[in-house]
DNA sequence: TACATGAGGCTTTTT
DNA sequence: GCCTCATGTA
């Protein structure tokens, strides 16, 4: 939020200012000041009196938190130490804390969405399921796709089944079984995954004596985001203020994108009415972007179906450059266009961090990324596959796991297989001698990397034997280790031969790892890293370091990033790329609306385009391929309709040209033409 | 029991 | 087109 260029608060801004106490519902539009008034609120809470630990911040990434933070620190020194975080991670916390009331025998570990579906094939296994060859059952990750959903959206697992898997409508009672059987298997070992995280915490909280003395611990809750808030969120943050009824939450419905995750954007629109004499103040006023950019997302605005608020209008910034929507040949030609307009800006030094380009889908950056790294051109990617998903950080992550929790099994089955010779049963039998409890208990092991310390020569025999005791060796090595990173170093010492037998030709494998030890070295505590970055691989994004390490010293890197997570964010430059019909709406969202008639993903992706173009403060470009991977591509309805090209230039590249089935190459002309048609394949 | 091979299903956005 | 799972083979 460009706060520095609000000179003072306007009246609805003051109004959501000073209303200290009590429920207070923000609607605040894109780019008109709200985090702006999240800082100032809670620099009049501290001028006030009141302790920062006892206000408690609540946003979706922890960044935006951070920063947000930073910034009201300027108005007052305290402010750092407001009580901050991510609902997970603060629900994370009420639940390691209250684990004895879940009947947990220690705080959990956070596992991600993979172990969540790995833990689903355990539970199959465990429930001998996998063998019956009549019955097929849907992918792990299928499934506890739809045990989420369901989950999320507090839906019968058969409405998601009839939705999500409709091959499976008949088996719904055997699916509701592995869903039984998976939660059974989490619990055992420990394990809590994201929506386990929420669940416990509104579980928790629904205990009267366990919300009272937690919520005891804050005086006033802030919530920014609430329109992507889903329901236990939303309990959470009720129970959290249900004491002192101090709950201030801030949203946008035209912003919410999370639908596909359980968001609810009800809660924000129907917020007055759950919370009754909730106060609720509409901020209109954008102070971000130009007019001529509002005027995009205003005609984007005009298509939705639902909540026509009045159009956003420019309070610091009249009038204007047009938005541009240039149509070129393919991919390539986006990539070279962008490169070209960023390359530009290097010799302006400060330059390059004021731009952005924002895709749907992560993968649409790759040929932009290839092309940025052979110009060295600096760049931060946002969104899609996360460092901590990538194959090599998990293999050395489930080390500091069992350092961590010698009972992690998923962790050890993850190692051991890495051993030659080992896959899925001899790993599963070592872990099972390992940690049998009528053995530890007999022999006095202290757990089970002290029993596998023992048992290594027994249960391994030829040629799988040395490599058990290396990596026992290894594990012994880092247990010792008197820091995190030095453990971190004696498990990399064992891997790295491991990694270059693997995946000889992937040096940047290595690379990532060594990135990584810099992440490592920040903590002193394995818990707690474990738990930030299962809760918060925003801070740990592949990043930087995927550009041009040679580049020139101080250069803020460009950002690429997905939609979803550049919310929240701005730049004075936005390229929005992938814009075909086939991308933006999603073909999913196209699908369920003309199959179910439910409109609603494809509202979702009107809001999708929404969030992108509010991004930009000063210059909005939209670059169409009219070739992508499936052939000729229309450009997105969204942007066809006739109130957003009124807002648009529309060049079209001289090199966009194509060869229709006569072998004719069509420019300009033509090329609109096509975009308009009805063609497309 | 590990690994190769083939068939089939699913393909996005994030904590 | 890619990943996952199941079956066949050494």
């Amino acid at each position: 939020m460009s706060s520095d260029e609000i000179p003072t608060l306007n009246r609805a801004q003051r109004e959501a200012c000073e209303r200290l106490d009590g429920a207070l519902l923000v609607v605040a539009g894109a780019g008109t000041g709200k985090t702006r008034v999240i800082e100032e609120r809670t620099a009049r809470l501290l001028e006030r009196g009141v302790a920062p630990e006892r206000v408690l911040l609540m946003t979706f990434t922890r960044k935006a938190a951070a920063e947000m933070l930073e910034r009201a620190a300027l108005r007052h020194p305290l402010a750092r130490r407001v009580d901050g975080g991510t609902f997970h991670h603060v629900a994370f916390r009420i639940v390691a804390r209250n684990f004895r009331a879940l009947g947990l025998s220690g705080p959990p570990t956070v596992i991600d969405t993979d172990d969540a579906a790995n833990a689903v094939a355990a539970a199959i296994q465990r429930l001998g399921l996998q063998r019956d060859r009549r019955r097929r059952l849907p992918r792990k990750g299928a499934l506890q796709a739809a045990f989420s959903r369901a989950t999320n959206l507090r839906a019968p697992l058969a409405d998601v089944v009839a939705r999500d898997l409709p091959d499976f409508a008949d088996e719904v009672e055997t699916l509701q079984r592995v869903r039984r059987a998976w939660s059974e298997y989490k619990l055992e070992r420990g394990y809590v995954d994201y929506d386990d995280v929420l669940v416990m915490a509104a579980k928790l909280l629904g205990l009267p004596e366990v919300r009272d003395r937690v919520a005891a611990a804050w005086s006033h809750v802030l919530v920014d985001e609430y329109q992507d808030v889903n329901a236990w969120q939303a309990d959470i943050a009720t129970a959290l203020a249900a004491p002192h009824g101090n709950l201030m939450v801030v949203g946008d419905p035209k912003q919410s994108i999370y639908g596909f995750r359980g968001a609810r954007h009800e809660k924000i629109v129907g917020f007055a009415d759950d919370v009754p004499g909730a106060a609720v103040v509409h901020l209109t006023d954008n102070y971000r972007s130009t007019q001529a950019i509002l005027d995009v997302a205003n005609a984007v605005m005009a298509q939705m179906a639902s909540r026509i608020d009045r159009p956003l209008r420019a309070a610091a910034r009249p009038g204007g450059e047009r938005p541009r929507l240039t149509v070129v040949e393919d991919e390539r030609a986006v990539a070279d266009l962008v490169a070209d307009a960023l390359q530009e800006r290097l010799g302006d030094p400060g330059a390059l961090g004021g731009h952005a380009v924002l895709v749907r889908n992560a993968y649409l950056s790759v040929p932009l990324q290839g092309e940025l790294l052979r110009r060295k051109i600096p760049f931060a990617v946002f969104g899609g596959l996360r460092f901590t998903e990538a194959a090599h950080v998990k293999d050395v992550l489930a080390g500091l796991r069992i350092l961590h929790n010698g009972f992690d099994e998923l962790a050890w089955l993850r190692l051991l297989q890495l051993l030659d010779g080992v896959g899925e049963t001899t790993a599963a039998r070592w872990f099972a001698d390992f940690s049998d409890p009528d053995a530890l208990a007999a022999t006095g092991d202290g757990g089970p990397l002290a029993r596998a310390r023992r048992r290594g020569e027994q249960v391994a025999s030829g040629k799988t034997r040395a490599g058990l005791q290396e990596l026992i060796a290894a594990l012994d090595r880092a247990e010792r280790a008197v820091s995190v990173a030095e453990s971190y170093d004696q498990l990399l010492a064992w891997y790295l031969p491991v990694l270059s037998r693997r995946h000889p030709h992937e040096p940047y494998r290595q690379q990532d790892l060594a990135f990584f030890r810099v992440v490592v070295e920040r903590y002193a505590d394995l818990g707690a890293l474990l738990a930030d970055l299962a809760l918060d691989p925003e801070t740990t994004r592949q990043a930087v370091h995927a550009g041009a390490p040679d580049a020139a010293e101080g250069l803020r890197p460009v950002t690429i990033s997905t939609i979803h997570s550049a919310k929240g964010l701005e730049w004075d430059h936005v390229v929005l790329v992938g814009v075909d019909d086939r991308t933006l709406p999603s073909p999913w969202a196209v699908r369920r609306a003309a199959r179910d008639g439910d409109e609603g993903e494809l509202e979702e992706e009107k809001r999708l385009l929404y969030v992108a173009v509010t991004r930009a403060r000063e210059r909005l470009d939209v670059v169409h391929a009219l070739f992508g991977r499936q052939g000729l591509q229309r450009l997105s309805r969204f942007l066809e309709d006739p109130g957003v090209q009124a807002t648009l230039d529309v060049a079209t590249s001289a090199r966009a040209t194509f060869a229709d089935e006569g072998g004719a190459t069509l420019e300009r002309g033509g090329l609109l033409a096509a975009l308009a048609g009805d063609e497309d394949g």
